[in-house]
DNA sequence: CAACCACCTGCAACTGTGTTGCGGGTGTCC
DNA sequence: GGACACCCGCAACACAGTTGCAGGTGGTTG
């Protein structure tokens, strides 16, 4: 069925990944789940709900959808999920591979976040007793688009 | 955890310590903001409006004004608030020096925020346009009491 | 094919963290 | 001691995220 996401052909192919990813998980490919998947997809950073909600356009879903579709993306290790400055949830769809290791850029001005691809910082030492499972190496400042503007 | 804010003699040096460090950015040391200040700077972890407001014990100041505290701190510079993974804001003293780049460990049980001292990871390069102004490391595990009873 | 069942969707109402407005109190300075 | 700035507390609000429940959808089974 499909409904189509865009009409841009290259497009649906993106969408039938996105729908692959979800039934390989062993749940049904919702066109709710690959449209919002698909998007996180094609992302180049973390989104809010509300830019997600803004990003489907027509297309959106309900309010409390979308949370319980997320929630599920998360739970299903198909994306990620972290709280930026403003305390509000920031969604990025997980690589494929590992996400044990990452670098984010979070943007002071606009508040944005992009994932980007770092070196893995070298691991430090932890106090006793402490058990570490990830790693993640946080930049902050401005991103390119709020330098041009510079206020 | 956290007893309330006592009469023990050594504790006055720190309330002492806290009261100067206020009146150095140039304003009134009240003794909500003596007691708050001198809080965070004993505690080992990052604290929730909620983790203070319950320290305070009979103590306690208004809801609100313990968030403008918390927010005049920020401010000014004696204390820095992120979200954590609750989406919750915590807040931890500012080191004396510089803060440009600093090293979280957040538990993944309890939630808990602990800094830590770290070799700073190297910088890494960033795409066109972005500048950085801040660097932090983040690690993410259990801490050592909930590895202990680990559930 | 019809009944069934699990699951997804949407509406409404709720929760809890953080914020704003405002009146009143407390210090400080001239 | 009067004016002023600042601080405090109460109440009401704003908003992201959650829960309950009724209804729809699609696949499966007899």
């Amino acid at each position: 069925m499909m409904t189509s996401v865009t009409r841009a052909s290259e497009t649906t192919a993106e969408a039938a990944t996105a729908a692959m990813l979800i039934r390989r998980v062993g749940a049904r490919a919702t066109p709710a789940r690959v449209r919002v998947l698909w998007l996180l997809r094609s992302a180049p950073a973390a989104l809010t709900h509300h830019e997600i909600e803004k990003a489907l356009g027509e297309l959106a879903l309900d309010r409390v959808t979308l949370y319980r579709v997320l929630d599920w993306l998360v739970e299903s290790g198909l994306a990620h999920r972290n709280a930026d400055a403003q305390r509000m949830f920031r969604f990025s769809a997980a690589s494929s591979g590992e996400h044990a290791t990452h670098t984010h850029f979070r943007c002071e001005n606009c508040g944005r976040v992009f994932c980007l691809d770092a070196v893995p910082p070298s691991p430090p030492h932890l106090p006793e007793g402490f058990s570490l499972s990830r790693l993640e190496l946080d930049l902050r400042g401005r991103c390119a688009e709020c330098t041009c503007e510079q206020r």
